[in-house]
RNA sequence: GCAGUCGUAGCUCAGCUGGAUAGAGCAUCCGCCUUCUAAGCGGACGGUCGCAGGUUCGAAUCCUGCCGACUGCGCCA
């Protein structure tokens, strides 16, 4: 993916940079966007505010880092955005003139000018899938973390300029839908509720997987199989009563995914259903066989990938049904070609890393150009203290239960002394605002790649690095604001304060914040920032007053800072799909 | 056995594609509400960056080996 220069002050320094090179070293062959591209940050403030290395340069103009970093100084020329620069070693550092800058972004953030900036070039078309749950089985918080990561990941792109299409895959067929509905049919005697039919659901899969292993080795076993296979070729044919019972049954899962998607607000533009790509998923394979491309072993067809080491990649079972990565061939060609995507991006947990290394190698040998552009953006389980969660054992931490007690958790503390004062519909509002902050701001807070051990106590816990924490500087500045008297004009120039510097470089990182989660597929960065801009915020707050700033100007200033914090802040949540509250 | 991911403060984690004195949160202890929401701010305590080599002007970051944890490896999805 290719990356616009839209930060304006590392854009304006690597043009001032560029042009004393050019000046200095004509032999340099270095470009702005070169430049641009190291300029990094200092070890600390009293470094200054940007650095440039000049280690890179040593080979090529046949100097040292340092003697270059001294010349190019003394050929820099001026930059309204830069106060002075300084050699130092072999860096050149910036010290910036934060409020100039501020002057020169604060009407583009107002306008949303800022927010609205292209920051990928020559965008390819991009199809997310993420939330793959099965359906006959409860959602439980692991599920939460996909659906958090996939949201986030989508909304990120968007907001890049790359046009994405959302997607998700759900799992309605297979050997976990057979046994729940062996389990319904054979042994269980109780109702199923007026509510929440698909939590029900989920508890006879547990019930009815646990059954079928005691009767393992014994004489109800053969008959049990016979059992689950009819019920599979019935579901696969269409017609049967337990064709009907799933259709049914399917709904009430389908009811309470919705539920949590709903509660979350993630849509999608698309529905693919394992159901849907079965059959003619099994006809692309029969086709590809015929072409000479799988091969028969064992009675079953595959693609033998060993020269890559990928080992053997199994795609018909020796009674001729497919498997999981049957579907996903199927599945890529409608994207790339119902579709027509650049590029695939599947947000799935990391046990199908080789699953999908084969799935996108067999693609490739099938011919479909697009495959180089598949990316399996794996992340690592979430777990509970004591191991994995397992719908199969039923030690799950339903999706449901812990919104409930987090929803409820802060109305019965935090929202409290609004109770009166509030109507029950705003308390109500804010407080799933608020956990859904902090869900989403939890899941997609820690790298992708380290697991997550889930401990409800300390989820509920809504202080520090968390969504509320945000969301909190967000509605204190709301409010402060509304007290203020809004006509006052702003004297840039009087913001000086350390405090008051950090919120304003830190304001224009966005994009590249933005950026850099996009290079490496990280939302995580993006809570990051989030929260030191907030923290940032916080501890200007607490040193600079705003309405009794004093003079006009500086009370105009603080204003603006804080406006510009509060939507920047607003922004990034909203990438993360989160809102942000008036008050709280 | 082979492959992948991870190993940074008591706990949970940052540390961007190597860069200048390793940073937060939680926990513990101490201070700050007669001024803009104390879900906050400040301070103290706390680290041989798993171990050993290597590459480099420079390594928590890259390479190799070892140790440890987890995951995957043909008829489940």
């Amino acid at each position: 993916m290719q990356f616009s220069l839209h930060n304006q002050l590392k854009k304006s320094v690597a043009q001032t940079i560029f042009e004393a090179l050019q000046n200095t070293f004509a032999e340099s062959d270095a470009t702005v966007e070169s430049i641009y591209n190291m300029i990094g940050p200092t070890p600390n403030p009293k470094a200054g505010d940007l650095a440039f290395p000049c280690f890179s340069f040593a080979k090529q103009l046949k100097s040292s880092p340092v003697e270059i970093s001294k010349k190019l100084h003394e050929a820099l020329g001026t930059n309204s955005f830069i106060e002075k620069a300084q050699a130092q070693g072999p860096y050149l550092n910036f010290f910036v003139n934060a409020s100039a800058l501020f002057k020169d972004a604060f009407p583009k953030i107002k306008s949303e000018e800022f927010f609205n900036q292209n920051i990928v070039e020559n965008a390819p078309k991009t199809i997310v899938e993420f939330s793959q749950p099965n359906t006959h089985k409860e959602m439980h918080v692991g599920h939460m973390r996909n659906l958090c990561l996939g949201d986030a990941l989508i909304k990120i792109y968007r907001y890049a300029g790359v046009e994405t299409i959302s997607t998700t895959f759900p799992g309605d067929v297979g050997t976990h839908v057979a046994k729940c509905l062996w389990y319904y049919t054979k042994h269980n005697d109780s109702q199923p509720p007026k509510e929440r039919k698909g939590a029900w659901l989920g508890s006879l899969y547990t019930k009815g997987n646990n059954l079928l292993e005691e009767q393992k080795g014994t004489p109800q076993e053969e008959e049990n199989r016979k059992e689950l296979t009819e019920i599979l070729k019935q579901i696969e044919k269409g017609e049967g009563h337990y064709y009907d019972l799933w259709k049914e049954t399917k709904d009430w899962s389908v009811e309470l995914m919705q539920e949590v998607y709903d509660w979350a607000k993630v849509g999608f533009d698309t529905w693919y259903w394992e159901s849907d790509v079965d059959s003619s998923s099994v006809e692309l394979v029969k086709k590809y066989y015929e072409k000479g491309l799988f091969v028969k072993d064992d009675g079953a067809i595959g693609i033998d990938l060993s020269e890559d080491k990928l080992g053997f990649c199994l795609l018909l079972k020796s009674d001729g049904t497919g498997l999981y990565a049957t579907k996903d061939l199927e599945l890529a060609r409608r994207k790339f070609e119902d579709q027509h995507v650049d590029h695939s991006v599947y947000v799935v947990d990391n046990r199908q890393a080789l699953h999908f290394k084969q799935v996108f190698k067999t693609l490739e040998k099938m011919g479909f150009e697009k495959a180089k552009d598949c990316y399996h953006l794996q992340y690592e389980m979430v777990e509970l203290p004591d191991g994995a969660m397992s719908s199969r054992k039923g030690n799950i931490v339903p999706i449901q239960s812990l919104i409930d007690q987090m929803v409820a958790k802060i109305e019965n503390t935090y929202l409290e002394k609004y109770k009166g004062e509030w109507t029950q519909e705003e308390i109500d509002n804010t407080a799933n605002m608020i956990a859904s902050g902090a869900i989403k701001f939890g899941m997609n807070r820690i790298d992708p790649n380290k697991k997550i051990v889930f401990d409800m106590d300390e989820w509920l816990k809504l202080e520090g690095e968390s969504g509320p924490y945000i969301q909190y500087v967000y509605a204190r500045i709301q409010s402060m604001l509304s007290k203020l008297n809004d006509d006052v004009e702003a004297d840039y120039s009087l913001l000086v304060d350390p405090f008051e510097k950090q919120a304003m470089m830190l304001i224009n990182q966005f994009n590249d914040v933005v950026e850099n989660a996009l290079k490496n597929y990280k939302t995580s960065l993006i809570c990051n920032y989030l929260y030191d801009l907030a923290k940032a915020f916080n501890q200007f707050y607490a040193n600079c007053p705003v309405a009794k700033a004093g003079e006009p100007g500086l009370v105009g200033a603080r204003r603006d800072l804080s406006i510009a914090c509060a939507e920047t802040l607003k922004k990034g949540l909203a990438l993360l799909g989160v809102e942000a509250p008036n008050r709280m």
